[in-house]
DNA sequence: CGCCGAGTTGAACTGAATCAAGAAACGTGG
DNA sequence: CCACGTTTCTTGATTCAGTTCAACTCGGCG
């Protein structure tokens, strides 16, 4: 697909508002060519795994439609989730991506997902070009840091019906696209536990 | 303090190597003499509060010297550890420093510890003047990041046990200088918990 | 020397896990 | 468009890791 092409896709787009949002800013055209250049699209089915425990992971995705979410499995074989990812959310194994090491997450589509993906070697070359990419990622992960913060505090001082009752409140759009059993693993509890804990909180 | 006096003063030498070591790359004197103009000492005695919950919290810390912790306060009015500070680290309500908001968190010094300190206004000045420290905080908060949702993972998929084991792998040099009841309370448990776990492991 | 906070130990309790069995929803092919 | 098999969700009974409450020991500091 060529650069013309790519930049009419609508997922482009997205992503310069992605990044004016995110760094209240405007960027140049330059600077848009620049992280266009870079980012190709990627198209799955639902329920696809693209991100493998003990592979490389060398890339980020952003998506622009669908829903993912990453995960960790214990030694029982049990699945953790720790993140969904929805339209304009980045997804990766930031410890793999930023390390080199190979990976240890997975994430799988929840959907069929368009994403637009970034390897490291030209995530690395973007941000020594334009340092506005080092700003525009600082305060991406500025932002994520400061919610997993939030969230790794609750989840020591928080029932698991409070916490449950916290993730309608914020993230009620996620109930119709996710399925209960990924929210209870969200949650840090088992499918059983969440539908008790429903079944508690309608009354 | 003057600028001269401050720059003698072994705290900076210690932050200019945090600098480097983390972006891997030399910085210039220019450079090392903006971040040190904004940058002040300050000294605290031990068992000093010094980050309030409900008080704004606009300004960093790096310690240069001693230790301290963060936490939370629940309903109850017990308190949850997040984080261990000790020399090299930065320590902060992130989320107030971030957000301008009213902080959440509180911290406080274990040890007679000595700081660097920057306000949020002076760090975004820097930011502006100094893309490289655009690129500096870029990675020191990826590789938070990183460490911080490998702990919220464990802390989903292991037994307490197996926390406390993964901690003294990790960081031995803690157990000497931090008082059991905050190591249970990092560890999301109670002290009598943790007094437990002890005499099990080393069965 | 005495006290107070930190650490240990015991017994009873509780929130969530586990094991197990049905009921409901879903998607896939005929 | 319906039938069937698979996955998801619910409900019940039991178990277990970690909490709670309480008493006691130890060690450092004033």
């Amino acid at each position: 697909m060529s650069l013309e092409m790519n930049m009419k896709n609508h997922g482009y787009a997205i992503l310069r508002n992605n990044i004016e949002n995110t760094i209240n800013l405007k960027i140049n055209d330059e600077e848009f060519h620049a992280i266009c250049s870079k980012m190709s699209p990627k198209i799955l089915k639902k329920n696809k795994l693209f991100i493998q425990e003990g592979q490389y992971s060398d890339e980020v995705h952003f998506i622009t439609k669908g829903a993912c979410y990453a995960f960790d499995v214990d030694d029982k074989g049990d699945k953790h989730t720790f993140q969904f990812s929805i339209e304009e959310h980045w997804i990766g194994d930031l410890y793999s991506f930023f390390s080199g090491n190979l990976g240890i997450y997975n994430a799988e589509t929840i959907e069929d997902t368009n994403f637009l993906v970034i390897k490291r070697k030209d995530f690395e070359k973007l941000c020594d070009d334009y340092p506005i990419f080092d700003r525009f990622f600082r305060i991406l992960i500025q932002n994520a840091f400061v919610a997993l913060q939030y969230r790794l505090v609750k989840s020591q001082t928080e029932s698991a019906a409070d916490r449950y009752k916290a993730f309608l409140k914020k993230t009620p759009h996620l109930l119709q696209r996710i399925p209960q059993y990924l929210i209870a693993s969200y949650l840090g509890i088992k499918p059983q536990s969440l539908s008790r804990i429903k079944k508690d909180v309608l009354k």
